[in-house]
DNA sequence: TCGGTCACCTGTCGAGCGGTAGGTTTCGTT
DNA sequence: AACGAAACCTACCGCTCGACAGGTGACCGA
């Protein structure tokens, strides 16, 4: 069983790399990127840190991992995003704070010079502002309730989860983040 | 004139503070807190890291005196925030990316673990918050036109505020910060 | 003119960083 | 049983960092 055996011998592999890749989302958590060493992140999955350049030969490429997961993972609710599915994700989210920070950190870090991240978010922000800007044209048509074009509209909710992360982040007790941006859903849609 | 001289010799010393703590805003903006070297800012004013270190003692407490101006600055439009004035500041601010960059990167490195300008932002935003919401109850009453409380109104608007931020730092010719903010302000104060 | 404070310097330190070089163990394949 | 690649380690490197120690010159009030 030659491919069953190939298959068992990279997937050990790759399974390695999703730990790294999951332990650098924690200590990038916690430190940012800048802040977050390779031997932290080698120690937290039992590795030296030369161990874990064996997998990932920078630590830049490290990253590239990471953001790509992330892409991937915002693939899964795919280009069908309505407004209750949004309000699902952010409740979802709100039960998972550290994906929130790992991100909100990076988002942060990526606006200052030559940062690895930047790419990577400049595109992202073009391109969930366009879906956004679709599903809402698939939802209400050329004008949403409260009169803005969806491509207007895009941005205000792409900022609104953005904002409200930041603010539960430092003092969730004083933010409902869900409840908020229903909220603004309520905004958006309501005459 | 025993207190003129004195004074210009304290004039002195505290224009130096602020020329430093001027270059540290820029280099921050440029690398964040944590990738700011001592070595950057002391060489933007003309000094050496150790003669910088004479003036703050520690990389933290030149962060705080950045702090400490970022909260006086605020402190201008004092306590009466109404919507038209809030517009001109977000154009005010579309003008000056070095400001808007700097505290930006602060803020996402804020969220993680220790870091000194944490309680700094949680402070901050719970008086934004509770200053935002008193000037909409000033200016609505009760309830907004949109029909939210100012209370549930507020965090919203800060969150527009500075997720609108991270976008046009991103990608400044694809958004328009101000216009999507008067398009926000519009649907919380229309019917 | 003297004395002292202030501003700033050179020198140095220890720790941590990402990354390289090269050896050793483990393990599936033949 | 032998081989070869993959996984991982030890050792090391140059660099940068924030901070400490101690010295020097200028300025300023007495």
């Amino acid at each position: 069983m030659p491919y069953g055996d190939a298959m068992t011998t990279r997937t050990r592999s790759e399974e390695r790399r999703a730990e790294i890749v999951r332990a650098a989302l924690e200590v990038i958590a916690e430190r940012g990127y800048r802040g977050a060493s390779l031997a932290a992140v080698a120690e937290r999955v039992g590795l030296t840190q030369q161990g874990l350049l064996h997998h990932f030969p920078t630590k830049e490429a490290l990253l590239v991992a990471v953001l790509r997961e992330r892409d991937q993972w915002d693939a899964l609710p795919g280009t069908g995003w309505r407004a209750d599915l949004l309000v699902s994700l952010v409740e979802y989210n709100a039960m998972r704070p550290g994906i929130i920070q790992t991100f909100s950190a990076l988002l942060g870090e990526s606006v200052t010079e030559g940062h690895p991240a930047r790419a990577f978010f400049t595109r992202r922000y073009t391109t969930v502002r366009a879906d956004m800007a679709a599903a809402l044209r698939a939802e209400y048509g050329e004008r949403l309730p409260s009169g803005l074009t969806p491509e207007r509209a895009a941005p205000l909710l792409v900022a609104v989860m953005d904002g409200l992360q930041y603010q539960w982040l430092l003092d969730p007790e004083s933010v409902d983040m869900a409840a908020a941006f229903r909220d603004f859903l309520t905004l958006l849609g309501e005459d």
